[in-house]
This record gives structure tokens, sequence and C-alpha cells, in this order.
RNA sequence: GGAGGGUUCGCCUAGUGGCCGAUGGCGGCGGUCUUGAAAACCGCUAUGGGGCGCGAGCUUCAUCGUGGGUUCGAAUCCCACACCCUCCGCCA
């Protein structure tokens, strides 16, 4: 959530901010529930420090009980109506997205981002490349339509040696992301309301999300949901930042609103599994970590030889808790275009807010900054399928992928039984 | 799934309707003493929100797992839920 206690004492600035997103009109009606909110306060809050005052020492004589029920009644509605502006108050302040970063891209689609540069080949071929599905399904590689009859539509089996090169792609990046100093770790998928709220995934994104009603949990779509919620509620020593996670995860999407879009191969499926990156900073580093984490994702696409492009997203096509994103689109041959490979975020404190992490600085207990970034997906295995095929149907695996027991070639051997 | 026990201010703990925002200890910080340190002694030691003030600050409300209820008044009584621990059952 935004700061507002900043904004009430610089609205234009706020307002100003917002408006490259579009959400001046919501800012205005927080204000206004939040001016409200306060003198409702102000108004409870005197009766009852006229109660509280009114119970102190001996109890009240007869005549006296009246009096105090009266007062308690009066207390009892002034109650009610400033917990209406107060949930009035919360709920727009949830929607409110984060102040965008002055860098950040300006337009409201995505074909306003910035391309800020590309780097690698991109490759020509002597005869017409098959774009990943149409390398793997026939020999059983990766099978949709079984998934399909199993779970429905965007779910994928990845079988023999494109499940061993996922793997040793996240296993890949994860080591790479240890030596840089990340902490692995394995975290829940389940969460509850509390970290899908803190991490801004809800209220604005519920749709997109599978809830388990009986038991109250969300399925995450990131676990970046697990990594900001570690630290829920804690308080910080300073010589514990930064502190930088590397979850590894599998990830749920209902793909709402995306009907339609990507409906062919493991582009875009309900489930998929993600190394990310995740950062606890102090305030005035987040900018930095930001480019450090692009620099990682940007290390990773060259050590697997994808042709790539950096696009700095526009503030319009953040989401709600993004001051700043930059994507790494690389080059699919058969799409004929660049596509999003990995993501990451500045969230500067909109996350910390919400899910109530400080630290103890010089000024005292401060918000600090989180930011989050995409280690690797199995998109960074579907570039390299079409990049790297030959025209007999095959697959040559990056090397550095040979170390963590990809095989060198995809679709030398046969799958197997699941032919 | 069943039975029992628990959840209080960093940690441990006292507290069964008004004198409790809350006891005591540990830890932490500051001071006295000391060449320095330890010990001893003294003091301070939660967080969030609102109002006032340029500010140091003053003031007020909330918070004793969470949400409801009873009451003029709730850490304390009632209801529901969550989480933790122990035992039993089931299962990876």
């Amino acid at each position: 959530m935004i700061d507002l206690r900043a904004a009430r004492q610089d609205p234009d600035a706020f307002r100003a901010a917002l408006a490259r997103r579009g959400a001046a009109a919501d800012f205005d009606a927080l204000l206004a529930a939040d001016f409200r909110w306060r003198e409702l306060t102000e108004r409870a809050e005197a009766l009852r420090a006229e109660q509280r005052r009114s119970s102190k020492g001996a109890p009240p004589g007869p005549e006296r009980i009246a009096e105090l029920r009266r007062l308690s009644d009066e207390l009892a509605s002034a109650q009610v109506e400033q917990s209406d502006a107060e949930r009035e108050r919360q709920d727009l302040l949830a929607r409110i997205p984060n102040l965008p970063d002055p860098s950040a891209a300006d337009g409201m689609t995505e074909e306003d981002s910035q391309v800020l540069r590309t780097w690698g080949e991109i490759p020509s071929f002597a005869f017409v490349p098959r774009d990943a599905l149409d390398l793997g399904s026939p020999r059983g590689w990766i099978d949709m339509a079984r998934g399909a009859r199993l779970s429905g539509s965007r779910f994928a089996y990845r079988i023999g040696d494109v499940a061993l090169t996922e793997m040793a792609l996240y296993r890949f990046v994860l080591d790479f992301l240890a030596s840089r100093g990340f902490l692995p770790v394995l975290p829940p998928v389940l969460a509850g309301e509390r970290a899908m709220y803190g991490t801004g995934f809800l209220p604005t994104e519920e749709s997109n999300l599978y809830l388990l009603e009986r038991d109250g949990l969300y399925l995450t779509g990131t676990s970046e949901v697990a990594l900001a919620g570690i630290h829920m509620d804690e308080r910080l020593e300073e010589d514990q930042l930064p502190a930088l996670y590397a979850g590894f995860t599998t990830n749920f999407r209902r793909e709402a609103g995306a009907a339609g879009k990507d409906t062919r191969g493991m582009f875009r499926v309900h489930q998929f599994d993600k190394v990310e990156m995740y950062v606890y900073c102090r305030a005035g580093e987040s900018r930095e970590f930001h480019e450090r984490l692009l620099a990682y994702e940007e290390e990773i696409a060259q050590a697997l030889g994808l042709p790539y492009r950096v696009m700095n997203i526009a503030v319009g096509d953040l989401g709600a808790p993004a001051a700043k994103k930059y994507d790494i689109e690389a080059w699919f041959p058969v799409q004929g275009r660049y596509r999003e490979i990995t993501s990451c975020s500045n969230t500067t404190d909109y996350q910390a807010r919400r899910l109530n992490v400080r630290m103890r600085g010089e000024s005292g207990l401060e918000f600090v900054h989180t930011l989050n970034g995409t280690g690797a997906t199995a998109r960074a295995l579907l570039a390299i399928m079409e990049n790297f095929q030959d025209e007999g149907g095959t697959v040559a695996v990056p090397e550095v992928l040979g170390r963590f027991g990809a095989p060198g070639t995809i679709g030398r051997q046969s799958p197997g039984t699941a032919r």
C-alpha cells in the first residue's frame, strides 16, 4: 500500500504520479474516505475517553449508571459509523497501486513498453522451424493431449529428455543464484489470505487465483508470495539486510481473462515451475538491486545462448505492487517475435507495508524495500527448443545444463513407455 | 478424525469484572562506582493510529491469539474460530 500519511501531506504529487497509471480518481476517492474516517475517529475517541474516565475508581451509583448507559449507546453508534468509514477507506487503499518510478516507461499498454537493448543473433533456418509442441509432441516429450484429458486445457506433461532438461535448467539457475548470495528455499505453495493481500495479488488478481475453499487457502501463482511472507510481521536487524532468497516452486494460475491467448503448447499453462528471486533491502538500495536482478537474468539468458531484448514496461501495464518492471523477452523463431521469459519488479515498500516487514534504522523502525524477479521457467526451455533445433527435429541443449543432468540433445532417445 | 493442555509487551512469567497498558525476572540501553571491566546499585526499555505543534514534544485511542457477545465498565465472563503442544487413530 502507499504511504497515506505522506499522501495527505503532498496529495498533488501523489495524484500526479498515480495519474500516470490511471489511478488518480481512485486516489481522490481514497483521500475523501480518509478525511471522513479521521473526523469520525476523533468523535468516537473523545466519547471513549470520557467513558474510560468514568469507569475509573469506585463503582458508580444507580443514577450515574443511567447516565453512563446513554454514553455507552452514543459511543456504540459512533463506533459503527467509524468502522464503516474505516472499511471503506481500507477497501480503497487496498486497490491503490504503487507509485510508479519516474524512470518507468510512459503509457497504458503493452505496446508502450520501451526496448532498452537487444542481445544475441536471431537464428536463420534452412528449413521451416518447428515450435516446441511440434518438436516434442509427436514423439511424446511434451504431451498436452493427455494433460487435457487428465486436467483440462492448459496442462502439460513433460517427459523424458524434456523433463530432464527442464529440471537441469532450474538446478542450473538455483546454483547460479546461490553463487551470487541467494539462499535457496523450497517454500509452501498454499498460502492464506493475509499473504495474498500482502503481496498485492488480492484484491485485484482474485479471478486469477485458485482457492481451496474448504481450507481457506490459495494456491500461489509464484513463490514470491511465500518468499515475501517469510518475514511477515518481523522486525529485521539492519545487519540481516540485504536478504536474498531463491525459491523454487510449482505455480498455479487460472489464466482468467487469457481465454484464446497463447492457447497452443505450454507457453501459458495453469501449472508451471519456476525459480524465483526475492530481495529484501534498505529503502535507498532498491533501485540498485533492481538493476542487479535484471543483470542476473541477462547473465542466465546469455549462458543459455538465447537471443533476447530487455523491456522497460509501461506504467499502465505494471502489476499493482510494482513501481517499475523489466521483462526479458527471448526470440521465438516460429512465432517470429520476442516473448517474455523473465520479469523483475521493484515493489519498493508496497509489499513491506502490507506485510508489516520493518527494520530498525537510524530513525527508528522503517519499512524495508522488496523486489522480485524470475530466475527461470519452462519458457526458457521452449525458447531453447525453438532456437537450437535442427532439421531432424532434435535440439542441442546448452552446454551449461549438462552439468546438471540434462542430455546433450533432446530427441535422440525414445521417450519410452509414455509413447 | 478423537481426547486433553496452551496462546499476555524481544524471551520467560503474574494477573478470575473497575485501583491493569498490564506484575516480576532475563535480555537490551543509559548512569553511579572502577585505571578498565565484572559485580552491585539506580533509571529507561512494546507497537500502531488520530489530534495539536515549525520542532523537542504534548494529548488521545487501539492492541493480552482472531472474530463476535454479555456489561455502565472485560486480559479477566460467554460463544465461535485459528494456531501450537501431548496422547490415540489414520496416512505419505
